[in-house]
DNA sequence: TGTCAACACGCAAACGTTTTAGGGATTTCG
DNA sequence: CGAAATCCCTAAAACGTTTGCGTGTTGACA
């Protein structure tokens, strides 16, 4: 095992000072030329690599985001984690990863060991518990040692930072216009209970489609799933509710789920009841995840974008790190564009 | 904004020296009581956190992971991520991200960019570039540097690190085993190219259990899927191929698929054939994913316990790092136990 | 009063960089 | 030929820690 090069050990090697070593690499015009060859072609040898903690630590800067997510193993997330690591590697960046597991505490924790010099800046989705509990002084803490935040979908307005979401009413909303446009008459809502805010404002949306249309919402066409039995490894009684729903009420033509998952489980509904989709029933779900391209058939679907969320969020944060004269810029919220994926669910 | 609080800051707010501060914050038995409280109560008001950066470039040791994997959109990577997690949070360490996406290039530029002090070893999985090239010198490099890797599921024989996988072809087996004991005659695989070493070890799974059936190998029902073309957002060409080697081969009545996506690929393709599952074709999949889940039967599947092959990976970087005399120790290759998951394309 | 231990604290080095300030030696120019 | 300019390089500080060692002040004891 090699010891690693340092400026320390070119210098003594070739009996030099440590500045010029480190101004010869750098090509400054301070050096001669000779001397430049002979540190560069040294250096290449020994394979030297600046010690990057030694420059975060004389620069104040790590080049490196925190990303602060409720869970890894989703979909979305892992699709914002992409955009952001595509968009900061491009800069230079790199991205370390904490996971709250949707737990109050642990978001702190995160929060707490990575605002000690580690990272420049944050880029996070808070946990359902911060959000019930509405207690962020762990956020505002951090934002006051100077430690920007960027926020993505689940945002809270009080907090001064940054934000990314997409407009969850007007996606849904378009979601239904396309089922109105394939001349569906009777459209139902498979949806979450009113307190998941995402599910809500995709609610509103579904409704808001149906007035433009003029046509009355209806009461026994809307289902709140109720999903406290509901786990990664059971799904049986998603199933269930579904099931129910879709047998008593009559005449269904058309279906907005507001997620993947009740999307696929409502197709899966509807193939034990003899319906074909879509000729008897057409569906569009939301968020576009490997669920929905290889449902049978494959799903119509909205686009969440995660991607772009990502990429957005990491430009916003990388700006305001590197723009002085932006640090006490106001800020800004970004909505990002959502676009329905049309596949063989719709007609 | 406050200025972040420093050991410096406090000094000479105090009117002691540096190292006063250091030595009464860690309970230095050289300082007195009354100074001690004085300090530790000034550091508190004043939020001091010792910086992470100095400390790592002190110690020589920065308690951060890095992993690098060939995706992160997907389900396998994203649980080996959370057990990773997991574990070295417990032991107080962050974890980086890097992704490679499948590219021998990134793979060697993030391996670069963090080896140069950012983190104290990689757990990793390498990109599929990386295994068809057989250019391993970036990783030997590394170790050679003295930073020790972890490889897992995608490992490469004569690399001198710590291995975790499962044993892919005793799971196979089973899966294969699974399909005879449910009276299959003539079963089918598809498979990977054999460049890529999980699926080529599934392969020989599957071979060993017909063996041992006494049924002899047909190279007709061998698909290997050349997958230069598919992307996350074109399975077309996956599913062109697999039809062409359904239609193709006569009398299948079992296929084992070395990962979920072939596996619902088949599985759409068989519904378009008007092939009932499972009553005329049984199926067997590789990896408990989403899809596996919602997949229409639900799928029966060998499910590849990411979590814990990413909390072992995590145990035995850990230690290594921990233990000095565990330094030059030989390498361990641990081995996953992977169950199958008994769903509906199977009787 | 002199010696010595105990106590409480400060100094300085070290980790690996970059950069400012400066300093000899050589060249240039009037 | 003397002064100024140019060239090539080094010293040292700084980033924020930790820690071995040195040192000055006590107080006790002989």
């Amino acid at each position: 095992m090699k010891q690693r090069a340092t400026l320390k050990i070119i210098a003594k090697e070739l009996d030099v000072s440590i500045s010029t070593v480190s101004k010869a690499l750098r090509d400054s015009k301070e050096i001669g030329s000779e001397t430049k060859e002979k540190v560069k072609a040294f250096a290449k040898l020994y394979n030297y690599r600046p010690n990057n903690i030694a420059l975060s630590l004389k620069n104040k800067k790590t080049k490196t985001l925190g990303i602060i997510i409720p869970e890894i193993v989703h979909h979305f997330f892992t699709t914002v984690i992409y955009g952001i690591e595509e968009y900061a590697n491009t800069k230079g960046y790199n991205v370390i990863v904490g996971l709250s597991n949707e737990s109050f505490a642990k978001e702190v924790i995160n929060l707490d060991t990575l605002a000690n010099g580690s990272i420049d800046g944050f880029i996070m989705s808070v946990a359902k518990e911060t959000l019930s509990k509405k207690d962020f002084h762990h956020l505002r803490e951090t934002i006051n040692q100077g430690i920007p935040i960027v926020l993505f979908d689940r945002i809270i307005d009080d907090i001064e930072c940054d934000k990314v979401i997409v407009n969850d009413t007007k996606a849904a909303e378009i979601a239904v216009q396309k089922l109105v446009d394939s001349n569906c008459k009777n459209i139902a809502i498979i949806t979450t209970q009113d307190y998941v805010n995402v599910g809500k404002l995709r609610t509103n949306g579904y409704i808001n489609a149906l007035n433009k249309n003029k046509i009355t919402p209806d009461e026994s066409l809307l289902c709140k799933v109720n999903d406290e039995s509901i786990s990664v490894d059971n799904f049986t009684d998603l199933e269930d509710q579904i099931t129910e729903f879709i047998e008593k009420s009559q005449g269904i033509d058309g279906i907005f789920a507001v997620n993947e998952i009740y999307a696929v489980t409502a197709m899966k509904v509807l193939r034990k009841l003899n319906k074909r989709i879509p000729e008897d029933i057409q569906i569009v779900g939301f968020t576009d995840g490997v669920l929905s391209k290889h449902a049978f058939p494959p799903l119509t679907t909205v686009d969440q974008n995660g991607f772009e969320i990502g990429r957005t969020s990491a430009k916003l944060l990388i700006e305001r790190l590197e723009n002085e004269q932006k640090e006490d810029e106001v800020f800004e919220t970004h909505v990002i564009d959502t676009k329905i994926i049309e596949r063989d669910t719709t007609l």
